[in-house]
DNA sequence: TACTCACATGATTTAGAAAACATGATTTAT
DNA sequence: ATAAATCATGTTTTCTAAATCATGTGAGTA
């Protein structure tokens, strides 16, 4: 569904919302940890996502991650979007090369539907949405 | 979503179901073209397909692969589980080892429901299914 | 029987994603 | 100013899916 990445970046962008504010950043290391993701791969990740505007960084001691208001108004979508492109939205489950109602494969319209609500899903989580969520205690970024 | 192997496997299906009756065998290069996907590849998939009974083959001239009656009977997720095994069925979209109720991630439920009419999708749709929908020529297996 | 056709099987290679490494740049604290 | 912390960047390695190659096996035909 996600790549790697993708889905690495999706748990980040929690985890570090989560955790941060103003004041607080945090590390690479606890990033990774938190996520069960692999430390070096996660900081490649994490520049991506910095470059992309979708978080801050500051550098130095003290530094790391954090996110402001606006970027916890980002979706799901926009980290998938920044991350993996428009995969999710073009691609033909069948592997066609281009997916199209002129050109459709055989389960195209099945599929259309699911897709929207697969789309849907992704555009109207937010961040801060998923914030709240993980306070209940009721949700897990990695396995216990 | 799928592998490559499985959406060849499923586009192969479909093209031998359409193509071949009880005389008349498809072969592999026959199979590869109508679906575009590389030959030796195909090859190897359509022994995968034959080995799990999903399709029936013959060797020797005139040789070549078939359906018959019970075979278009397979649903597309005969065909899915085949090949890609169950992760449709239990994997979790952000990756965590086990997708669970007890350990769910953020997008568990919201992605449940996905889940489920997913799989609704490639459980009732049968080969033959598509087999009438390819007759009326508005579906494709590759592009024009 | 001998020859050829076409699928079967296993080994090998290729390509791309995932992960790790090495080095550079910026900030803070002393 | 110096040193340590931490993100940034580019390169290299590893792993696996994807694709190819080489060879084997059974069926048909003359
Ligand atoms: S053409 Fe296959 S999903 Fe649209
Ligand atoms: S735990 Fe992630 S989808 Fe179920």
């Amino acid at each position: 569904m996600f790549s790697k990445s993708c889905e690495y970046a999706i748990k980040a962008m929690i985890f570090v919302a989560q955790k941060s504010n103003a004041d607080t950043r945090v590390g690479i290391k606890e990033i990774s940890k938190g996520t069960d993701a692999p430390e070096h791969f996660m900081a490649k990740i994490m520049q991506d996502l910095s470059r992309r505007k979708l978080i801050h960084s500051v550098k130095g001691p003290n530094g790391g991650f954090y996110m402001d208001a606006s970027d916890l108004k980002n979706s799901i979508a926009d980290i998938v979007k920044a991350i993996d492109g428009d995969v999710i939205y073009s691609d033909c489950v069948l592997g066609l090369k281009v997916c199209s109602e002129k050109n459709p494969c055989p389960v195209h319209f099945e599929y259309k539907e699911i897709k929207k609500s697969l789309i849907k899903m992704i555009e109207n989580n937010t961040i801060a949405d998923f914030n709240e969520k993980l306070d209940t205690g009721m949700y897990f970024l990695k396995n216990k």
